[in-house]
DNA sequence: CGGCGGGTAGTACCGCGGTACTACGCGCCC
DNA sequence: GGGCGCGTAGTACCGCGGTACTACCCGCCG
């Protein structure tokens, strides 16, 4: 038995999903909630398996709320539903802690499946949002060792003048690479001329950005 | 009706394949590879709406030949099947291009349900996968936003300041950025000058990489 | 042997970038 | 009114960065 708390602003809504989930066996409305506050507090109440919550809400939405009931640690799962498949809701689901989202629109057998897997630690995410998720993900995933084609400028280069990139991309400048490289600084400007050229870019700056772009520099964070 | 190609190098499996696809009216195998340079000749000949492939094979595997198919941009949407959950499958197969990724455990309709999700432009993961999946994208995606607390050196800026943060992202030269803003060189200079100082870098350099770590600048690719 | 790619190093030149400082108009608020 | 934040603009200065060109050493290969 799956135990559900409902969190949405409209009434009949929630009287939708009580009925559609205590219509089958294995799942069972334990309560409901209007707005964010009151979902993290009965969220700490009783401890659902589940937590359907939706997104847009009057006073503290779906976002924060996931965000503190994921925090409190309760092993609660949430599972956000919206109407609208607005990218920024996702993405912001999902680093909440979110461990689903599906769209409104999706079939009763479709929620019910998503319940089931959230309850059991999996995720599901709705498939019109996997795709440009999917997309997405591939873009953020560095590139490199699994086959895909470096691109020619990248490969053009010299392992010393791929180090010096490397170098570059941390913000060092040519003395500084010189004094850490055990080099002059006229080797230094030799060989950063050489990179500028190859990857074509006119100056640090653009090679900063290059390198960036093709995963030889990568986001530190914070 | 959809039609398929089914890739695997295990002709029983193959067979298996085609049993539960020929069984409903949706779906149609319309063709049979066993390895893939035999999937790639096939599904450029065929042009099957959906390729069920499989990860392990013999010869070309399974993510090099979605990364062909995919490249020859006949519209055919593949669909990659494994038997085990290995992350690196997952991120290549998706990173090569694949609409989908689904454990060979699947049941049938989760396999038919996927099938018809990618048909239509979808994309689905095993929700076993999707929770992995989840946690890594929610690792890279960048913080901004979303809520969370943005660093307090980004919110020290002003908008006009921020606005010259992005195009130094953009490696544009003080002379670039004073040409697209419609501003003299020497306003661009003084705000460049607080924006570095507000920031903590020491050039611009260091307020591209700034610009990158924070989300402020994203890559482009290629 | 000679040639070539790669790494190292130097000199000379110039311009963009960064800093310091001043200045003014504007909207806002006490 | 006076102050303040913000955006705008200017002048002056200097140094790092980037370019052009030359040069030498090493290992490899035809």
């Amino acid at each position: 038995m799956t135990t559900v708390l409902v969190v949405d602003d409209q009434p009949l809504q929630r009287y939708g999903f009580r009925m559609l989930l205590d219509s089958v066996p294995e799942t069972e409305v334990v309560g409901e909630a209007a707005h964010g506050a009151e979902a993290v507090r009965k969220a700490a109440e009783l401890r659902p398996d589940v937590v359907l919550m939706d997104v847009r809400m009057p006073g503290m939405d779906g976002i924060e709320a996931t965000r503190r009931i994921v925090a409190a640690g309760d092993r609660s799962r949430v599972l956000v539903l919206t109407t609208f498949d607005i990218d920024e809701y996702v993405y912001a689901a999902l680093r909440a802690g979110a461990s689903g989202f599906l769209l409104k629109d999706a079939r009763p057998e479709e929620l019910l499946a998503g319940i089931r897997a959230v309850a059991v630690g999996d995720a599901v995410i709705a498939p019109a949002l996997t795709r440009r998720l999917l997309h997405e993900f591939a873009r953020l995933v560095p590139p490199g060792g699994d086959g895909s084609a470096e691109d020619p400028r990248l490969s053009s280069l010299t392992d010393r003048e791929r180090e010096i990139l490397v170098a570059i991309g941390k913000g060092w400048s040519n003395g500084e690479i010189a004094g850490r490289f055990v080099l002059s600084e006229s080797t230094v400007k030799t060989h950063v001329g050489r990179v500028l050229s190859k990857i074509g870019a006119r100056d640090r700056v653009q090679a900063v950005i290059f390198a960036y772009d093709h995963g030889l520099a990568r986001p530190h964070g914070g």
